[in-house]
DNA sequence: TATGAATGAGATTTCATTCAT
DNA sequence: GATGAATGAAATCTCATTCAT
C-alpha cells in the first residue's frame, strides 16, 4: 500500500496543516512541500496532481474518522446507544484535531464540483453507519416504524455537520463535547415511538 | 439604493445564471458581463470587485427568500404552524427556481472564507426567524422548555440544508415539496413535550 | 483582417527577431512580449497559445515569400525564365532578411509534428507555384515530356532548401545570390530535352 | 570502443524504438531506460546525457547507413553507375527500416542546434562520398567540367532527403526504390554534358 | 556496475482589474 | 456613464540529472 511510504504520510500531515493554516486557496504545491520537508516535484511521485493530494487527505482522515466511528459504534447494543457513541465520537473526534476540523469543515468545501463528488464518495460509508443504526432501532421497535432512512440520515448528518461548523467559524470558544447530551435527546426525540 | 439602476439588476441576474450554468470557477467577470448585456468595466461601476457581485446575488436572492418566509410564517398562530411553513416555503422556493438551488446549495458554497462570512451574514435574519419560533414554541408550552435554541436552529438550519442539498445534488430527481410533511414530523418531534 | 492590428504585427516582427537571435527553445512568450513592447497577456488577446504564434509567423513571412515568388514569376513568359525568377526571389528574398532566414530555414524546423503539419500547408502554394512551372515547360516543349512533376518539384524545393540551409548554417559569409546562374543551369540539364 | 559493451546497444536500440514511437519530444530519458530494461542512472553509464544518446543514435545508425553506401558505390566504376547505386542503397536502407526512416527524417530534425551541428558531422562521410563521384565524372568526362562540386552535392543530397522526407510523411503509402531509375535520370540529366 | 528516489528550475496561460477614450 | 484593450502576477507540473545505497 502506498500509505506504507513515509513521504506519502509527510506530505498528507504537511496538506492538512498547510490548508488549515492557509485556507484552500492559500495552499499552493510548493508550499506542502516545503512543510513536508521534500521537494515540488517529490509530490508528484506519490500522487497524480494536487487534486489527487486534496482527495488523499480527505480519504486518508475521513477514512479515519468513519473507522473509529464504525468500530465504537458497534461495540454498543442497542440504537439509541449507537447514535449516542456516533455523535460523541463525531464531535470527539473533530474536537481533538484542531487542524482536521478546519479543513473539513472549511477549506475542502471550497473545492470544485469533481473534487467535491469525491468527498462525496469517502462520506458514504459514514452515511451507511447512520443508515444502519436507524434501521436497527426501527427493527428494535425503539424508533418509529414509519421513519423515512434516508431522510432521517439526511437530518441526522445535517445537524451534526451544521453543529461542527458553527463550532468551527465561532473559532472553537465554547466545548463541543458537553452538546453531546442535548443533541442525542433532540435526535431521539424526532425519532422514537410516541405511544 | 443601487438597486434601482437597472444595469445592477441586470448584472444579478446574469451573474445567477452564469453561475449556474458555468459554477462557481467557471464563471469569469467577462462571461458576466457578456451575459448582462454590459462591458466588463461597467461591472466595476456598480460593484467594488468580482466578490462584491457574488455577495450581492447572495444578498438580493436570500433576501427575497428570507423576507417570504419571515411574511408567510408571521401569518401563522402557533409555532407548530410556522415550522411547517417555514418547511415550504423553504423547500417551495428553491424548488421553484432551479437556478437559485444550485447557486446558494452548490456554488456559492466554494468561496473563499471572506466571502462564506459575508454569506453569513446574509443569513442571520433566516436564522433569527428560526429562533423566534423556537422560542415561541416553549411559551406556548408546545415545546420543550429545557431546548438549547441556538442547537435547535442548527438542528433545524442543518437538516433543512443537507435535505435541499442532496435533492439539488441527485439533479432533483424527485419532488422535494412532497417531503415536507416528514421533516416536519420529525422536527416537531424532536421539539414537543413528551408528557 | 487580424492583421490590420498593430500589435498583431508588432508581435509577429518580435518573434521573428526572437527567434533568430535566441533559437526556437529559447524565445519564451515573456521574452516575446517584451520584445513587442506589450505585456504577456496580450499575446494571448491575439494568438491562441504559443503554437499559434509560430505558425502565424510562419504564415504571414512564408505567405508574402510565396506571393512575390508567385508574382514575379507570372511575368515571364517562358519556363525556364520562370524558374529562373523563382531561385532569384527565392535567394534574393532569404539573403534580404537575415532573420527570416534563420527562422525558417533552423529554427521552426525544431517545431513539434502538429506544428510541422501546419508549416507544411503554408508551404503548399509555393509547391504548386513549381509544378505548374514544370507542367508549363512540358507544354511549351522545352521540359522532357516524361517528367514526373511530384518528383521534379521534390528535386527543385529539395534542393534550393539544401542550399539555402548550408548558406545559413555557413553563417553566410558567401553570396548566394551569385549562385543562381549555376543551380538554374543545373535544374535546367535535369529537365530539358536532350534531343 | 564503448559499443562493445551490450548495454551500450540496448540502449541505443530502444532509444531508436522509443523515438520512432513516441516523437522526439515525447522519448523521456526513464521511457528509453525502461524500453532498454535498465534503470535511468544507468544510462549515465553509457552516456554524457540525453544529448549524447542521441547523437549516438544518429552516430551509429547513419555510420552503418553511410558504410554501405561508400561500399556498394565502390565497387561500381563509373560516376554513373556509382550515383545510381547511392540512390538505390539510399532510399533501400530507409525503406528496409522503418524506424530508423522516421527517426532520421523527422524525429531526429527537431533538436536544437547544437544536435544539429553534431549531425551534420556525422553525415560529412557521406557528403564526401557524393564529392567523390562528382569529381570522379568530370574527370572520366562523363559530367560537366564546369560543375560546382559543393553546389552540386547540396542539390543531390537535397534532392535525395526530400524526396524521401515526403515518403515518409505520406506514411509510406508508395514503394520508394522505384522511384530510382526517374531520380537517377534527373540527376543525370543535370550533371551530363550535353555536347 | 547498477539502481531509482529525489531534486528543483523553469514556462505557459488565466483573469480580475484599470484607465484612456 | 460606458467601453474593452491592455495589464502582469501567479501557480502547476515535467523531466534531465544526481547520488546514496
Amino acid at each position: 500500500m502506498r500509505n506504507n511510504k513515509p513521504k506519502y504520510n509527510q506530505i498528507i500531515e504537511a496538506a492538512v496543516r498547510v490548508i488549515a493554516e492557509n485556507g484552500y486557496h492559500g495552499s499552493q504545491v510548493s508550499k506542502i512541500a516545503k512543510a513536508a520537508g521534500v521537494a515540488d516535484g517529490t509530490i508528484y511521485l506519490y500522487f497524480k496532481n494536487k487534486e489527487d493530494v486534496l482527495v488523499s487527505v480527505f480519504e486518508e482522515k475521513m477514512g479515519q474518522f468513519i473507522e473509529k466511528i464504525a468500530e465504537s459504534t458497534s461495540q454498543k447494543q442497542n440504537a439509541e446507544e449507537k447514535l449516542q457513541t456516533l455523535i460523541e465520537e463525531h464531535f470527539g473526534q473533530l474536537s481533538a484535531d484542531y487542524y482536521l476540523a478546519i479543513v473539513t469543515q472549511l477549506e475542502l468545501r471550497q473545492s470544485n464540483y469533481s473534487l467535491r463528488l469525491q468527498i462525496n464518495n469517502v462520506l458514504k460509508p459514514y452515511l451507511t453507519v447512520i443508515d444502519n443504526i436507524v434501521r436497527e432501532g426501527i427493527e428494535q421497535n425503539h424508533f418509529r416504524s414509519d421513519l423515512n432512512t434516508p431522510l432521517v440520515r439526511q437530518m441526522i448528518f445535517g445537524t451534526l455537520d451544521e453543529i461542527v461548523t458553527n463550532w468551527v467559524m465561532k473559532e472553537q470558544k465554547y466545548d463541543l463535547l458537553s452538546q453531546v447530551p442535548e443533541v442525542h435527546a433532540l435526535l431521539i426525540g424526532a425519532l422514537s415511538r410516541t405511544d
